[in-house]
DNA sequence: TTAAAGTATACTAAAAAAGTGTACTTTAAT
DNA sequence: ATTAAAGTACACTTTTTTAGTATACTTTAA
């Protein structure tokens, strides 16, 4: 019941690049060093945040990354979605053959868990990083 | 962010004795069965619930399980936390000091998760057995 | 007394997460 | 045109967590 370190590192990049401001361009090695985190495994995240349009990547000399969309536009939904694919509390609501005993469709746990998740995906989707900035 | 197999394999035992009710035994043997789950697993999930004083055990000969609370007094969360531990959906807010950057206490991002969490918690509590027993 | 039950602890296997390596391509500055 | 600074692609390895199993017990109703 976690995100991922890797989503968790993921909300920080988006963060810092909250701070400059979208179009503003950073690259890689400086948000590396200023978030803590290995060069490549920033360049990983990057790649993948850019491949959902959240990012822009900028090649060649002076290259690097920009946020395409205004920080009030972007929540802590959207950025954990990109790194750890789409919210499911328990298997069976990614997919519903998952259910050792193939009943999803009609089990109470089943319709109990889905909407707690909907209130929770509600909630991520609720904070954007325009909020989530030091002032 | 998902909820452990373990947890869902709880959930189903406890259902199958709260459909039973408070006090009624029944035993590994026929859970695991019933349920799907091989029984030794069944078995390391009933005595983590029973450590816990969710359910009861009863040795010797006709012995087995029993529900130690009314299915309205036991909720999603109970089972849940028995099984995987504390809901904590990032690091950072299982132990302040899993912060990279050492700054938990002054982080935006971790009151938006802490907030967002306890409403989770919240969600999961409001659900009893009671309510999803198949009538 | 015995066999049907649960108990305790440690072990192994499988899956997922976290992180790395190598060999590219693109492009601004010169 | 050349070069070096940047990003790209994809496959690989290591570590951690989850899932499941093995062995040797103890308890107790019949």
């Amino acid at each position: 019941m976690k995100i991922t370190q890797e989503a968790d590192y993921a909300i920080r990049i988006i963060l810092h690049l909250s701070a400059l401001g979208k179009g503003h361009i950073v690259d890689a090695a400086t948000i590396s060093e200023k978030q803590g985190v290995t060069l490549r495994f920033t360049l990983k995240i990057l790649r993948k945040l850019s491949k959902e349009n959240l990012i822009q990547s900028h090649r060649g000399v002076n290259g690097g990354y920009s946020l395409v969309k205004n920080p009030d536009e972007i929540s802590l939904k959207d950025v954990i979605e990109v790194i750890d694919g789409d919210f499911a509390i328990n298997k069976c609501l990614k997919d519903k053959n998952a259910c050792n005993l193939g009943r999803a469709a009609t089990c109470n746990v089943h319709a109990a868990l889905r909407d707690i998740q909907n209130i929770m995906i509600k909630e991520f989707d609720k904070i954007k990083f325009s909020q989530l900035l030091n002032k």
